[in-house]
DNA sequence: AGGCATTCGTGCGCGCGTTCACAAAGTCCG
DNA sequence: CGGACTTTGTGAACGCGCGCACGAATGCCT
């Protein structure tokens, strides 16, 4: 029986999914659950049946006719294709509000991205501890990548020195920044940037409570019962 | 100069991409930058030009041929558009790490955004005051969205929590929510949910990182499980 | 062993979003 | 005032991803 690792190209799409496949085959094996199929998976996820399994025919053929996934095998094989069989740690560029409480959040260092460090530019900031880490200059930045292996960074630091945080990153070394500020960052080719903006949620939404109200009057009051998927 | 209201449905992807010119139109106001042209706002957003254009379309002709679009005008046009026009206040729920932080980022309220309340179900945290917010108890939560006139939650709780925030934003009232916990929001319809999971942005930069390392030299320290009884 | 029920894997059509390319419309300058 | 230049607005082609629908493979039951 050949185990086939296809190297096709996995859609953005795909790739944006697995992880949320992956945290609920995590769920399903703390549970105890051994067995589940596109459908349910489907469910849980929220999306369509067939997408799931289109999303996971990528990375081989896995499922089992009749049966559905190995959950415990299916985990790995995600975790293999996005790289998580070992830890990357990251490296946070600002101490402020969310460069504290991206420190201190749990979730990270839990999914396989331990901290390995929090700079700032700001003396008065260097030395406090924050989650057992304790803040750096960013001076220290080349030599907390080197010896640590950083090869993510995350800049969370105010607008106007999100580019300079971005090419202290790259120059140290750093090939994926997740960014924070809300700016258009200029990196070199080959660099890979995410960018998470809170505010640009919010406004998003905003803009759909704004067609609520022109539309009618229904917006306040009116709750519908129904349980469904709500994009 | 002819003021026609937009005429057709905007696309979703257009709408994520419109703050993002309305950050740089406020940009280009503080540096008194009266005109610019779909080329160089495209360069600054880091899109095509095309692109901004066809995006503009969509809320009217608001463009002079042969000069570009009138940064202040624009501006108003899009912020009309996404119903910034007036402020939208958030409620929190979840003071742990997150929540803290999202509360204390002056981003927020900067953007029209303004925290009208934090909530907990935690009575140890109530009471405690994070940037000027005092804290309340969840079960205050109808009466915070209903005087404050609350559109739009922010879900900052343990994944575990998140569905029971959800529901009690929704049924206070609430028609909008950002969710910051890793899971799948179950909401009745007609409510609009937005997702960000930080941990799955890290996890999609890793699975770049992956590949960037090339088939060669990954397997070095891998174990593969196996596939249940086979082989 | 054979038939039936279940579920995977995927080919195919469709709709959305991106991009190109160009006419229309306006500005600038001699 | 007219022609050259600039930039917008948009029709059209392209590509990607979604979802349906169905064949293929597997387990279960008699």
């Amino acid at each position: 029986m050949p185990i086939e690792r296809p190297r096709r190209r996995i859609p953005e799409a795909t790739v944006a999914r697995l992880p949320v496949y992956l945290r609920i085959l995590i769920e399903q094996t703390n549970e105890e659950i051994e067995s589940i199929s596109s459908d349910g998976l489907a469910e849980l996820a929220g999306v369509n049946a067939a997408k799931v399994r289109k999303d996971l025919s990528y990375l081989g053929s896995y499922g089992t006719r009749g049966v559905g996934y190995e959950v415990a095998f299916l985990a790995y094989q995600i975790r293999r294709e996005l790289g998580l069989t070992h830890d990357w740690p990251v490296v946070i560029v600002g101490a402020g509000n969310l460069g504290q409480a991206l420190a201190g959040y749990g979730g990270f260092g839990q999914r396989g991205f331990p901290v390995a460090g929090v700079v700032d530019i700001d003396p008065s900031k260097v030395g406090s501890v924050i989650a057992g880490v304790r803040v750096r200059h960013i001076d220290d930045l080349d030599q907390i990548v080197q010896t640590r292996q950083v090869n993510i960074g995350v800049v969370a630091t105010p607008p106007s020195a999100a580019q300079d945080a971005a090419d202290r990153l790259t120059r140290a070394g750093v090939t994926s920044i997740l960014n924070f500020a809300p700016v258009v960052l200029a990196v070199p080719n080959g660099i890979s940037v995410r960018k998470v903006d809170l505010a640009v949620e919010l406004q998003i939404l905003s803009c759909y409570e704004q067609r609520r109200m022109g539309v009618g009057l229904q917006a306040i009051g009116l709750r519908d019962p129904g349980r469904g998927a709500s994009a």
